[in-house]
DNA sequence: ATACAAAGTTAGATAATCCTAATAATATTG
DNA sequence: CAATATTATTAGGATTATCTAACTTTGTAT
């Protein structure tokens, strides 16, 4: 089992990974808020022990076990999110700090015993799938709602943002997983869009929103 | 805040400060399960963090800011127990370990979420007292079943030993928490005892056995 | 009361994770 | 394609928590 930095290196490595198979060291180091030098040893460590593949000035890449690690570590993470709202009654904006120190706890019966109580769920609080015990994870594709036509009704499945700053504003606007919105209108100048949802109506959301909001079109 | 490894050293020096408020190096060294120049680079630290009183060759001592840490760190471990004995079904021979992991936490609101679900609780699974926010505990001056007369009705509040074997005994025994014992009579010789409870009549617990457990008689 | 045992201390090392400063390789760009 | 910028690496150090080996102080027991 690797060290909670360790684990924190490979989350890290995951993510970066989703985005562009060769990582580069420098966005790892920013990612992780450390020196190049500091990554450049840790990288060695975590190539020595077959988590990433690592040939000196070439571009890092998780290997199968370094991807399988981290899920695992993800999964940790995600279902302690859904066990913080779902159980001890957390808002979504809240449960990402306590689950970051709860991800790293080496106890199998205890993340299995939440996974029991929260009947094996496949999303957490944000709509982010929890990779299974193997590490897989199913992957949704649904759009941006930036990418959809106007007069088109979808319901809010996902979030490509997390952040505290973000979740307190969908908060504000009564937005949550599972609002079904309507998109009447898309102002070419700015990319902002109107849309109706719940009590709403022809509420205005900047580009900078609705690039960040994962819908589901429904099927006709 | 303390690391994690400083924790364990002050629950350690916590616990051998009840016993003896001269505490000994080595002790402490046994306890922690480390060598005795471990120990000393240690209190060296925690003496100049104000947590322990060290002077060289003399005994330790746990300053009034050292044992409200540790109480702290007792106060988590012991929600964490009652929260995973109540909330999530484990059972009081499993609570300990996993415990041990999340104690070491640092996210207030998260062991207040749990006090608030638990009701405030004032003790843990196996009846040990919780320290509440300031370090102050309860101190319950319960009597060991192993002094008590013969022909005397008592009820089973705390245990002394917490360790996996003896809860798992006390588990086949049908021996918890709140369990209303009748002591018939001690032998002289091995100081066994023969005692009813619910529906077993005359059974024997040795001496070893009653004296961990602590109980608490019927005021007449 | 001296000798021996137990307890405590010091010195010097190691592993993990981080740093800065300097250097080397690769990539970009005029 | 040479100059420059970016990226990666090396060297050398710091800190935390641990170790072993050797030494010193304190306590005990004949």
């Amino acid at each position: 089992m690797a060290t909670k930095i360790k684990e924190n290196y490979l989350k890290a490595l995951y993510f970066l990974n989703r985005k562009d198979r060769n990582i580069s060291l420098t966005a790892l180091a920013n990612d992780m808020q450390v020196r190049k030098p500091t990554v450049n040893d840790m990288v060695k460590k975590l190539s020595a022990e077959g988590f990433v593949k690592y040939e000196r000035y070439k571009p890092l890449k998780l290997t199968e076990k370094g991807k399988k690690a981290a899920a695992l570590v993800i999964r940790k993470h995600r279902l302690t999110e859904m066990f913080l709202a779902q159980v001890m009654g957390f808002g979504w904006e809240e449960v990402h700090d306590i689950a970051e120190e709860i991800e790293h706890i080496n106890t199998t019966q205890f993340f299995d015993r939440m996974d029991e109580i929260l009947g094996f769920p496949t999303i957490d609080p944000h709509g982010s799938p929890i990779p299974d015990k193997d590490g897989n994870t199913n992957q949704f594709n649904y759009e941006l709602l930036a990418n959809i036509p106007a007069n088109t009704t979808v319901k809010l499945r996902g979030l490509r943002d997390s952040s505290k700053d973000f979740l307190v504003f969908l908060n504000k606007k009564k937005l949550q997983l599972g609002t079904i919105i309507t998109l009447h209108h898309t102002e070419p100048f700015d990319k902002s869009i109107i849309v109706s949802y719940d009590e709403f109506s022809e509420i205005q959301l900047s580009h900078s929103v609705s690039s960040r909001l994962l819908v589901e079109r429904f099927r006709n």
